[in-house]
DNA sequence: CGCCAGCATCGAACGGAGTA
DNA sequence: TACTCCGTTCGATGCTGGCG
């Protein structure tokens, strides 16, 4: 095939998917033979095709799925349910869809030249997923050299105005401020960025899994929890070297990998999201620690209501955590005043474990203060001192402040009972 | 290897309720 | 009226783990 007839085939597809005004059609012949891409026997083989701005180029890279297609424990179509569910949630939870649709996440994730910020490092690949009508579509933006930013960038950015909200994995600190800051050296060239709604699945990762994985890095979590195999994929600490090889030695091949892990890496974003808004949803099979860690984020959050619910089935259903969960119900109910059943936990903790003096310090707090039976308070204000005492203190300071009030306490109750009697 | 969001921790300030 | 206790909120601070 002619150089001409190749370059004819490549600008009707880009016609499809950009706008006319960024690919003039004045093109002439002669503009279109400085048109000519390194390697794009190898790119077009790879499915890959160049999208040319003004001098320079940049190379697209579309990958389909069916949306039935299993990614993990999860269809890629289970992702719209998740963003449904989330429509009658009020609260104000850091993954919370309302008001958008499937199709309006960003589900993204960056190839870099390295881990340093500043403008040392430049981005060599911007990679996303979303959900179409019918099929997951992934794109890679892929810097084929320096120099060729403004093409990527004004690909990108035409490319995501529909978009509204970015779903990543540490990106608020590492993607999205990389993009920000090559974005700025270039911003008299290229759209602005837009004002994104941004999910970090990183965070929610951590509160739900700390505890039970060695690492809540990406790899892991999709491996652990969300079932995904990756057969020979490229790390992601190879990507600089492999890049850097490549602008070296000018063979796209050496990039395969690199394509392949950031494809899967903006695939598994949709599986993740997934999954944790289900655990958030209260949906599906859960651990004990996950349920309970959802209760937590809840609690953190100031969903009272959702929190107890979630700590309620611990106690039901679990083993290892109902002892805490009983305390985070006790002091939840307080809040809510709904002091009868706070009692009643609090009575039954103290029961459970003696090496806890909590328990005791707020059944003493009760007696005093709401039904003024100083005998019991005092009782338990010094079930709860010798509890303490038993303990072996690390902060000297904090010891001496809580010794303190230890000893203000049954003094009063003390005082009071004399008083009283 | 640099950066930074988010978490835990702590102290200060404040208001409500009860008490001296 | 002044004080104490308790709970809440807010800001400062320090730390950590994840990104390629």
């Amino acid at each position: 095939m002619s150089i001409q007839n190749k370059l004819k085939r490549l600008k009707k597809h880009m016609v499809n998917s950009v706008s006319t005004e960024v690919f003039p059609p004045q093109s002439t012949t002669e503009k279109e033979k400085g048109k000519i891409i390194d390697h794009a026997g190898y790119w077009e083989k790879f499915g890959a095709t160049p999208y040319f701005f003004e001098d320079d180029y940049c190379i697209i890279r579309k990958v389909e799925y069916p949306l039935d297609h299993m990614w993990g424990r999860y269809r890629f179509s289970d992702v719209k349910d998740a963003v449904i569910r989330w429509q009658d949630i009020k609260t104000a939870h850091p993954l919370n869809a309302k008001d958008l649709d499937a199709s309006q996440l960003l589900f993204f994730d960056t190839e870099t030249t390295g881990l340093s910020g500043g403008a040392g490092n430049t981005i060599f690949m911007l990679g996303m997923s979303q959900i179409k009508e019918d099929h997951v579509l992934v794109n890679q933006f892929f810097l084929p050299g320096p120099g060729s930013e403004v093409a990527l960038y004004h690909y990108f950015l035409n490319h995501v105005k529909e978009l509204r909200n970015l779903v990543t994995y540490n990106g608020k600190s590492f993607d999205w401020p990389q993009v920000r800051t090559r974005h700025t050296l270039i911003r008299d060239y290229v759209p602005s960025l837009p004002e994104f709604g941004h999910f970090d699945l990183l965070h929610g990762a951590r509160r739900l899994w700390k505890e039970s994985l060695p690492a809540v890095k990406l790899s892991v979590v999709e491996k652990e929890i969300l079932g995904v195999n990756r057969i020979h994929d490229t790390p992601g600490y190879l990507a600089p070297m492999l890049y850097f090889q490549y602008c070296n030695e000018g063979d796209p091949s050496l990039l395969e990998g690199v394509f392949r892990h950031n494809e899967w890496d903006v695939l598994s974003l949709i599986t993740l999201y997934t999954h944790m808004s289900s655990l958030v949803h209260g949906k599906g099979i859960r651990t004990e620690r996950e349920t309970f860690e959802a209760a937590r984020w809840f609690e953190a959050l100031n969903e009272h209501d959702r929190a107890i619910a979630f700590y309620s089935e611990v106690l039901e259903t679990g083993t290892t955590l109902q002892y805490q969960s009983k305390k985070s119900l006790a002091s939840l109910y307080k809040k809510q005043n709904q002091i009868d059943i706070s009692v009643r936990f609090w009575q039954e903790l103290i029961r459970e474990n003696n090496l806890d003096e909590e328990p005791a310090i707020e059944l003493s707090k009760y007696y005093e203060h709401a039904q003024k039976d100083y005998e019991k308070a005092l009782d338990f204000a010094i079930q709860a001192f010798t509890i303490w005492k038993g303990k072996k203190r690390l902060v000297k300071r904090k010891e001496e402040q809580e010794k303190q009030a230890f000893a203000k306490r049954i003094e009063r109750l003390e005082q009071r009972i004399i008083q009283y009697s």
